[in-house]
DNA sequence: CTGTTAGCGCCTTCAC
DNA sequence: GTGAAGGCGCTAACAG
């Protein structure tokens, strides 16, 4: 509890009676060290307790060994307890690739309402740090590639096109598009009322987009109704709120319900839901609903919630190792990756309880197009 | 794209026909710079868009600016996709304090199965680092004192007894005292059945002691059983399937229901309900429920959880601040701080609907003993 | 006001 | 096998 001043390789040399570049070389498995020598320096170390300073380290061998996840502050994000679930998720990806390699993970939310500006913030980060994640949204294109030009970037769930940074995302579209093939085909719903996610988010326009131009290509369908909810499960009761109109819930003629709620994320149709339950509507039987991300209580709330799973931590897993290929090499052409989400058939559509077990243990969802697999760094 | 060679601080004084201390005071915002020359540097850094190698300025400093959140892979977790939320509220409280400061937070998950022992991943982080908040029951309490003597320390959610190190704790005992005279005396609960969580973790140990010694004082009042649900769904789950034993959910003789299930957290608690209400279970009316937590799933789930709500994101700001306070005086006695947790009922314990606003805005919780403001470094 | 200089703790050739 | 010495990029006196 007294030896407050640090340790340094000078300390441990020259307890052990020999120069740093033994004791550096001890501490790095270097050949070359006498047995007898390696172990006396290797005993002084645990009596002292030395540990390097990753500073010196970093400064002598050029690599910090550190990579930066950025994220923003979502306004609304603090008034919802599921606030940066996401961003966690993937976050946990990332450390994971990284402590193998026992590289760290500095985990960053930048905030808009700060008197210092973004720039600042990312800066700071920057410094300390070999790489950067960058979530969508961020940074506008420009500025994202003016960073990029002199840092190694990847943006996870990024735009599927035109940045030149490094993009690795999901495939909202596919996954969207898939979602309600089932609903049109296998449920034959016709009438169908879509709630919208926040226009600045990539993922929203995406899912929307699919939803919209799969709708379009069956004859007799339609959309009724879209409405912004903004991704928060307010957003999925006010859609409800204003489907429903003044009806006041009781025995008497109902408004022209649509056959299905289709929302562009989970917490938006678990809103729904609730709402639609305390307001005496029956799912799937009255109307259905639909979600998409796969969050821990679409699955726990009845009825249990058709949605589209998206591999999110997995998502953190190829996001950091792409950042990763690019430390090692940032003469690497942009690279797009997408990763495929797969469709998760619950009861809130209409389908009957599984009777097979409920969640397939299968592996991860398969790369779309497989990359060429550099070699990461260490 | 191309100049992939790392500007210094020399490359930018150079161009702007300056000295490198001009140039590092220009950045740090010191004075003794003519406006003119200041102007010009600043032009120059935009330009090459120069940043400052953190490894160098930390080394030079002696310090980094950056604190290391540790905690251990649940091997559990992956199986539930709430896994780390607990920690992630952590985290977000830490990178609050933080990001004002300009400092940064290095996330860190130790893993126990990896070939490498703990005490190398650790020091790994430990290299880079100014300081560490490392979660209960990661280290045994020797090892946790041999480490709090070479480098700050802070332990949140720690027993709040017997360590050397920091520790910053939530008030689990008062916790479920007072949710336990809630069933107890509003509710006139005298069958109570208790799910317990993982024996190696001291917010599991410290919720039941509460709720064991809090019956006792009950005259009348007594605990059926207790089930080692060990904190995952799955737990509550067998916990019902035990209390309900062979009963085939069909109308007949039920077996005897405690009036209560007093669960150690929400998951188990909401796995309960699950389960309950699947054997054709009542809930509150036949059988009541209360968890401990407050996670977003209990104030969805039907019929909303009863539950203790933990200021987890506190947590993490207060263990943050204390952290800083060490680092800036090392020589700092060591310290326990304990949060208080907030009773939350809902209707899962029997208690009929609010009819105010849900969730009250209200201030975040006091600290209990207020513990001298020391500055914080910088 | 501005420039010069000595470290910070470690890694890494290069001699011995 | 082992030691000596230069340098990584920056900060902070200390001179001018």
């Amino acid at each position: 509890v007294s030896g407050r001043a640090v340790l340094t390789l000078y300390d441990v040399a020259s307890a052990a009676g020999v120069s740093i570049a033994t004791v550096s070389r001890v501490m790095h498995e270097q050949p070359g060290v006498r047995p007898a020598t390696r172990q006396r320096v290797l005993d002084v170390i645990e009596e002292l307790g030395y540990v390097p300073d990753g500073a010196a380290q970093s400064m002598a061998r050029h690599r910090k060994e550190v990579i930066g996840l950025v994220t923003a502050e979502n306004p609304n994000a603090d008034l919802e307890q599921e606030g940066l679930h996401y961003v966690e998720e993937v976050l946990r990806g990332v450390e994971f690739v990284l402590s193998r390699l026992d590289w760290s993970v500095l985990f960053s939310i930048v905030r808009h309402d700060v008197d210092s500006d973004v720039r600042r913030q990312l800066q700071k980060i920057t410094a300390k740090v070999d790489g950067l994640l960058i979530m969508d949204g961020i940074l506008a294109a420009d500025q994202l590639e003016r960073l990029a030009a002199r840092v190694p970037v990847v943006v996870p769930a990024g735009p599927s096109q035109g940045t030149c940074a490094d993009v690795i995302t999901v495939e909202n579209y596919s996954g969207m598009a898939v979602l309600t093939r089932h609903l049109l085909k296998v449920h034959g719903y016709r009438r169908l009322f879509y709630v919208d996610g926040p226009p600045e988010v990539s993922d929203a326009w995406e899912r929307r987009r699919a939803f919209e131009e799969t709708v379009a290509k069956y004859p007799g369908a339609a959309i009724t109704g879209v409405f912004p909810g903004g991704f928060e499960t307010a957003g999925g009761r006010q859609a409800v709120r204003r489907i429903l109109g003044s009806w006041p819930g009781e025995p008497g003629p109902r408004p022209d319900l649509p056959d299905v709620i289709v929302c562009a994320n989970d917490k938006m149709a678990i809103g729904a839901i609730r709402e639609l339950q305390s307001a005496g509507v029956s799912i799937p039987a009255d109307v259905a609903v639909s979600g998409f991300d796969d969050i821990f209580t679409g699955s726990i709330i009845a009825p249990p919630l058709t949605t589209v799973r998206q591999p999110t931590r997995l998502l953190g897993e190829r996001a950091c190792t792409m950042l990763l290929e690019r430390i090692a090499d940032p003469s690497l052409a942009p690279r797009v990756v997408r990763l495929s989400a797969e469709l998760l058939i619950r009861q809130s559509c209409g389908c009957p309880p599984a009777t097979r077990p409920p969640r397939s243990t299968a592996p991860q969802p398969a790369l779309v197009p497989q990359p060429a697999t550099a070699t990461p760094p260490r």
